[in-house]
DNA sequence: CTACAAGCTCAAGTGAGCTTGAAGTCAAGC
DNA sequence: GCTTGACTTCAAGCTCACTTGAGCTTGTAG
C-alpha cells in the first residue's frame, strides 16, 4: 500500500521479469532505492519509465539508444508529459521510415522477386540509403553500409 | 566465364560476406556443388536464392523460417517466378501486420506515452494480438506471450 | 619454382538481450 | 524458532546470426 514497489510488483505490473529490470538497473536505464534490507524499492513512475523502454524496443532501438534517449529526460523533477513526448517525437519519423522500408519491400516481392530482374544491384532498391532501418543482424555490408568496392 | 561461381564471386556480387555463405549452406538455406579441389562452385540461381534470403531477413523472417520457405520451391527443376511469387505471397499479410503494429505505436506514442493514462494493461493496445510482430529479443512475456496470472 | 591470394574445415569468439543457477539474506506466518 | 518465499549478488549459459583464427591446401601470376 505504499508508493514504493519491490521488484516483484514492478515485474508483474509491467509484464518484464525481475532478471530483466535487474539487467536494466545494471545498464542503467532505469533505478532502485534499497530498503535497508538491500532490496530494491521503486517508485511508481518507473512503470512509466519501463513502459517506454518496452514501446522503444517493439520499434526497434537498442536499450543503448534507449538509455541515451531516457538520459534527456529532467533528472531534477518527474518527468512531465511534455518531457516525455519531447522524446518520443523524433521517434515518428523512424517509424515512418521504418514503415517505408517494409512498404518498399513489399513491392519488391512482386516486382524483384518474382521476375526475372533479380538482379542484386537492382534490388538494391530493397533498401537504398536508410541506415536507420538497420534493426537486428543481418549481412554485414548489404545496404547502406560501405559496399567492397566491386 | 564459365557459369559456376567461387565463393568469392557469389560474395562479392551478393553483398554477403563468404563467411556467410559457408554458414547459410552449414544450415542447408543454400548448397554448391565442389570443383575436384573441394572448392565450392554455386550455379548463378543461388544469387536469386540469396536475394530472396537478404529480402526476407529485412523483414523479420528468422533463417529457420526462411529454410522451411525455400524448402517449398521445387527441387527437381529450377524454380520459376511463378515458384517465387508463390513463396512470397505469404508475406505480405505479414508486411501489412508489421506495418500496422509500427501504426499502433505511432499512435501510442503520442496517445499513451505522452499522457497520464501510461498503465500498462491500457498500453497492451500496443500489440493487442499480433505474435507474427515478435521480431527480434525483448521482453519474454510482454505480450503475446502468456502473461503471469496477475 | 616461388609467392601469394583464395579456398578449405573446425572451433571458438562476438554482441544483444536476457535467463538460470548457486549460495546466501530477509520478512512473514505458524 | 522454523519454514517458506521473495529477495540479493555474481557468474555462467543461451539464442541468433554471424565473424575470426588456426592450420592447411589449391590456384594463378611472374
Amino acid at each position: 500500500m505504499n508508493d514504493l514497489l519491490t521488484i516483484g510488483e514492478v515485474a508483474k505490473r509491467s509484464g518484464v521479469a525481475a532478471s530483466a529490470l535487474r539487467f536494466y538497473e545494471d545498464r542503467e536505464l532505469i533505478s532502485s532505492e534499497r530498503a535497508g534490507s538491500g532490496h530494491r524499492r521503486y517508485p511508481r513512475s518507473v512503470l512509466r519509465r519501463i513502459a517506454f523502454i518496452v514501446f522503444a524496443q517493439r520499434i526497434g532501438l537498442s536499450l543503448e539508444e534507449i538509455k541515451s534517449e531516457l538520459s534527456k529526460l529532467p533528472p531534477d523533477r518527474a518527468p512531465t508529459r511534455t518531457d516525455w513526448s519531447r522524446l518520443s517525437s523524433g521517434w515518428t519519423s523512424r517509424i515512418d521510415e521504418r514503415i517505408a522500408e517494409l512498404e518498399r519491400l513489399r513491392a519488391g516481392l512482386t516486382e524483384c522477386i518474382g521476375c526475372g530482374c533479380l538482379s542484386l544491384d537492382r534490388c538494391r532498391l530493397a533498401n537504398p540509403d536508410d541506415r536507420a532501418a538497420r534493426s537486428g543482424p543481418g549481412p554485414r555490408y548489404w545496404v547502406g553500409d560501405p559496399r567492397p568496392a566491386s
